[in-house]
This record gives structure tokens, sequence and C-alpha cells, in this order.
DNA sequence: AAGAAGATTCGCT
DNA sequence: GCGAATCTTCTTA
């Protein structure tokens, strides 16, 4: 699960989809050399890296490596739990099953931005990881949106829930 | 110094 | 299904 305080209020989700950006990929923002954008994915494991793209949305990954590797995972759908209302509030015009289905809608329910990124997500503070429901069944895909290294089955996506964004075929 | 591309979403056709 | 919105960052000249 994922928990964001901010003044509002708490939201939490149970994170249905994600996608890996392992050492050496040429998908990753990490791939060149560590900047000042990237920097978030080059700290130890836990760790918060908000990006902004496409001069509107933020979208939020987790540091997955050592200090130093660079390699991060992008959350990309969830299953809303608590403060619907307050995702509701941030986006008005989504239906429930909608608000977290994607990795800038995700991003915009729970409030996250810039001010997030290099968050220690495994320590006290405004935005941390916590055990959940563990999925029943896990099922890969290629990632979403990329033009590098499109053959890599590094999406990752609970079988039969209806919060998951994207297309659903078996290991496609 | 300038330009293009980008881990997306939304609205319209 | 297609294109616009909108801006930061990195690359190239």
């Amino acid at each position: 699960m994922l928990v964001c305080d901010t003044q509002n209020g708490r939201c939490s989700l149970r994170i249905v989809e994600t996608e890996a950006y392992v050492p050496g990929d040429p998908a990753a923002h990490a791939y060149r050399r560590e900047t000042v954008r990237n920097r978030s994915l080059f700290l130890r494991g836990g760790h918060a890296y908000v990006y902004f793209i496409y001069g509107m949305y933020f979208c939020l990954n987790v540091s997955s490596e050592a200090a130093g590797v660079g390699a991060g995972v992008l959350l990309r759908a969830g299953e809303p739990l608590e403060g619907v209302e307050l995702m509701r509030m941030r986006r008005p015009h989504a239906k429930t099953a909608d608000l977290c289905r994607g990795p800038g809608k995700l991003a915009t329910s729970l409030g996250i931005t810039r001010l997030y990124d290099g968050v220690d997500l495994v320590a006290p503070g405004p935005l941390w990881l916590a055990a959940g429901l563990p999925p029943a069944e896990i099922r890969t895909s290629v990632r979403i949106g990329i033009t590098k290294a499109v053959d890599r089955l590094l999406r990752f996506y609970e079988a039969d829930s209806p919060f998951v964004s994207g297309p659903r075929k078996l290991n496609v």
C-alpha cells in the first residue's frame, strides 16, 4: 500500500500495477548518468523519485537498488482505499475506479508533487509504503508509453484487478 | 543558445 | 483513434 498525508487529509491505495526500470535499461531515466532531475533514483532503495512530465503530470517511482546504482519502480495504478472523497476533489470528473488508474492520475489523486521527491518511503514522513493485501496473481507485460527496450516484460499487474491501467493480456 | 522529446491524460471526432 | 496541452531537461550546434 501507499499512504500520503497532506494538509487536506490522508489518502491511501493498494498498488496494483508497476513498471521496473532496471540498471542498464535504455528506457530508464537513470540510464545515462545521475542528474539533478533523476538523483533520487540513485538513493538507497525505498526513496521517492517524483518527476514532471508532458508539462502537466507528476509520476512517482520507488528507488529500488543500493545507493549509487540508479533504478526504480514506477507506480502506475492503485486501488483507492482511504481518502476517496479527497481524491475525488482533486479529480472531479473521474469515476472512483479511475481515480488512480495511471501514473499521472495516481499522483494527482494523492496530491503528490515534486515536493515529495527524495522522501524516504520506509521511514516516518508524509508519504510511505505499508504492508497490504498481496495480489492473488501477478502478470507481466511490456511497458507502456516508452520507445526504447520496448520488448522487455517489466510491467507487473494484479491479474484480476479492475483498477489496472492499459492492456491486460497475459504475458504480452 | 536553441530545439526536440518525453515512463500522460483528456476531449473531440 | 488522434491531437492538443504545457514545461522541464538533456542534447546538439
